[in-house]
DNA sequence: CCCATAAACGCAAATTATTTGCTTTTAGGC
DNA sequence: GCCTAAAAGCAAATAATTTGCGTTTATGGG
């Protein structure tokens, strides 16, 4: 029930799966997520429930598929002249996101679902982004740690917390920023791009 | 919907609450997930569903109250003379535990449920093992990096990787450990126990 | 030890969600 | 433009969830 692929991309079927969108992400803004049903979206939609069932099998796949559209971000990250202050507002700005109450809803709705492609896509999503900045560091000379070592240092710990604890702070969130741009100072490897991509 | 506080302990509650959780236990085994049903497991517990329902609210719940009984430790971690031994072997048997299918299963019912408080508790478990390690590792007389460090450089990423992508392996286990002790070694604050208490 | 009280359970009816067989619409290839 | 099959609609059948009400049974106070 990947609901991306192997589908239909033109006409009624597009416009099927567009409606179903935009019916979830309207009732998810007004009604509580228990309280969101498939009949519910169906007839927001102008769709038979039957219809949804058929193609995404149940509500949280739907959801699932819905969260990892609104996940993608929608801007390159913001050049602020260093690689540090890139890295630092970004990881500020994406632990407030990802903290926010819509934040932690659609990665619950993510990892909820049983196909686990969405969690990997949105992990891609993030691992694009530190790409950006990490070649746009390299392009400016300055030296950069590895992709995964961002990942592993600043991504992880502030979605282990959002999920399984509290919201980081900001302080805590440039501190981890820190910790892992220090690393690359004592590693000598301004390897630029190795990694592995993704979408 | 806690179904842990504010419940009668004696008698036929705790019974009930016994044969649920044992019922669910059964049923994962042998079926798969999107085909254990609160109906079933009334069935299979000897029980109606409406129990169910009035005491969990919904088959989320339900799963997330039983997976977090089963991601508590039942050991101490294992003193192998070393605080870095300890950690490491912790590490490779946590990730290992964690990644196999039925460890990811329990960390999604956990995440997907809607009352938080059971991944709070998950972290918890997490976090008193790390203590134990580090309470050994000041008792030899070894330093230890702070317990919230290596939730950050070793639990995060490892967990991190689990829910998003895939399971990291022994050897990137490994490293993570190495660094969370290297980060010890520089930075002179071997400050033992000054943690928060969980459960 | 027994009684009063309220929590938890069982039962069954009512409601709501899900599945399914079949028909109709329609996108995509010839 | 016509086939073909995927996708959608419709409605009946099935299954899950909610709810009102009576019964059982912990728990606390005499």
């Amino acid at each position: 029930m990947a609901a991306k692929e192997n589908l239909r991309p033109g006409g009624r079927s597009a416009r099927v799966q567009a409606s179903v969108h935009m019916a979830v992400r309207k009732l998810l803004q007004s009604l509580d997520r228990a309280d969101v049903t498939i009949p519910l979206i169906a007839a927001e939609a102008g769709v038979t429930p039957s219809t949804i069932y058929r193609r995404w099998g149940d509500l949280q796949e739907l959801l699932a598929d819905v969260a990892v559209e609104r996940l993608r971000p929608d801007m390159v990250p913001i050049d602020t002249g260093s690689a540090r202050g890139d890295l630092e507002v970004w990881a500020e700005q994406y632990a407030e996101e990802m903290s926010s109450g819509i934040g932690r809803d659609m990665m619950r709705d993510v990892l909820a679902a049983q196909d686990s492609t969405n969690a990997y896509r949105c992990c891609g999503f993030t691992r694009d982004q530190i790409e950006a900045i990490s070649d746009r560091a390299t392009a400016r000379g300055e030296r950069f740690p590895a992709i995964d070592a961002v990942m592993d240092r600043v991504v992880a710990p502030i979605i282990y917390r959002i999920l399984f604890g509290d919201a980081p702070s900001n302080e805590r969130v440039r501190d981890l920023v820190s910790d892992a741009m220090a690393e690359q100072a004592a590693t000598p490897q301004p390897s630029p791009a190795s990694a592995l991509k993704s979408a």
